[in-house]
DNA sequence: CCTACCGATCGGTAGG
DNA sequence: CCTACCGATCGGTAGG
């Protein structure tokens, strides 16, 4: 499954997936403007204008994983709280998702959160609108938690942010050979989701159940 | 007092200062691989060679404004940690103090957190063992509060990591002129880490008291 | 997939 | 503080 820096071997060529994936790697280490195409082709074992071949330019190839990243968070979004019934149940599955994939995809992770500002138009704008979407329907959550008296009430969107950049922060120190499970993770980072939003408040459900 | 962007009048002239104030600002803007030193010297009205009577080189900028925050981090930590006496005052007075200079320094922290990979030996050594500190001192306390029975039994890793960076993401959102003042998103953070450390137990201190 | 090559720009230096 | 200039490297194209 694992092709990253995979040398190319008898009559196996470079393909579309090889080249976004040296790109990955490398994007993530040492950031898009610190990264010379040269450097993915030497990964590679071609030469620079073979890249060519298999992309359109250096911008096109971060366009295509910050978009697809950011349209997979949003979906994996909507999917995880359609299956849920309760505010508590719908965030602590909201959190889940988005942690897990930190912990999936650290390098795409990496990419989308430091190197967004390297985006042209229209990818740019297309990118934090969805971006935008995500961080606003986790804050409604908080919002309607806050207002069936379940949360504690305080700013929803500091709840919100939080939450989420400490999610976006796995991707920093998640060692797949590491302590933690992403699972585990994921399930740890939904509890502290939970607890922030709560307060001061116990567990428990409101006063009416 | 602020410098920033102002264009040069009179016989005023470019100093070491003005030349890093703007490289903070593109630095945090473009990052560090992303800003050429002509940008610098552009907003600072004055040619590209010019800036090297006021630096040494574009990386020891870098190294300047990383290492400088990197210690101030530390040194911020030590005195607010050394004049509270419980755990959970600790931890509060911890957070806040590291939250609050997220909000009122955040090209700092956008640039610690962006460009660290981007440093050179043997500045990036000195400032990994700095943040691997402050990291390490965070987490001593909530495993003192989890043997101390106040905080829930979890792995402490997970809430210093999830707390430290919770805190650097003010940097991404913070406006001076938004909803919320510095020291007000600071005493919320610290309000949010106890949160997380204490887990399901209440607010209220260790049975014994 | 390659070699050969493009103009542009990079960080930095010489010398005043 | 400037002009003039350096070698290196950048992303990308021509043409096969």
């Amino acid at each position: 499954m694992r092709r990253t820096s995979r040398p190319r071997s008898e009559r196996e060529t470079a393909s579309v997936y090889s080249v976004r994936d040296a790109a990955l790697t490398l994007f993530a280490r040492r950031g898009f403007h610190g990264t010379a195409l040269s450097e993915i082709a030497e990964a590679l074992q071609i030469r620079t204008p073979s890249l060519y071949n298999h992309m359109t330019s250096k911008q096109g190839l971060l366009a295509e994983i910050v978009t697809t990243t950011s349209h997979q968070v949003w979906e994996d979004y909507r999917h995880a709280v359609a299956e849920q019934s309760t505010i508590e149940d719908q965030i602590r599955a909201a959190v889940y998702v988005y942690a897990l994939r930190h912990a999936t995809h650290p390098r795409e992770a990496m990419v989308v959160n430091r190197d967004i500002a390297a985006l042209e138009e229209p990818t740019l704008s297309e990118v934090l609108e969805l971006r935008r979407r995500h961080e606003h329907a986790l804050r409604g959550l908080v919002e309607q938690g806050i207002d069936d008296g379940i949360f504690d009430r305080q700013p929803a969107s500091l709840v919100s942010f939080a939450v989420l950049e400490m999610c976006v922060s796995i991707a920093r120190w998640y060692r797949p050979d590491g302590e933690f499970a992403p699972e585990e993770i994921a399930r740890q980072y939904g509890e502290f989701a939970l607890r922030m939003a709560r307060g001061d408040r116990t567990t428990s459900r409101p006063s009416g159940l």
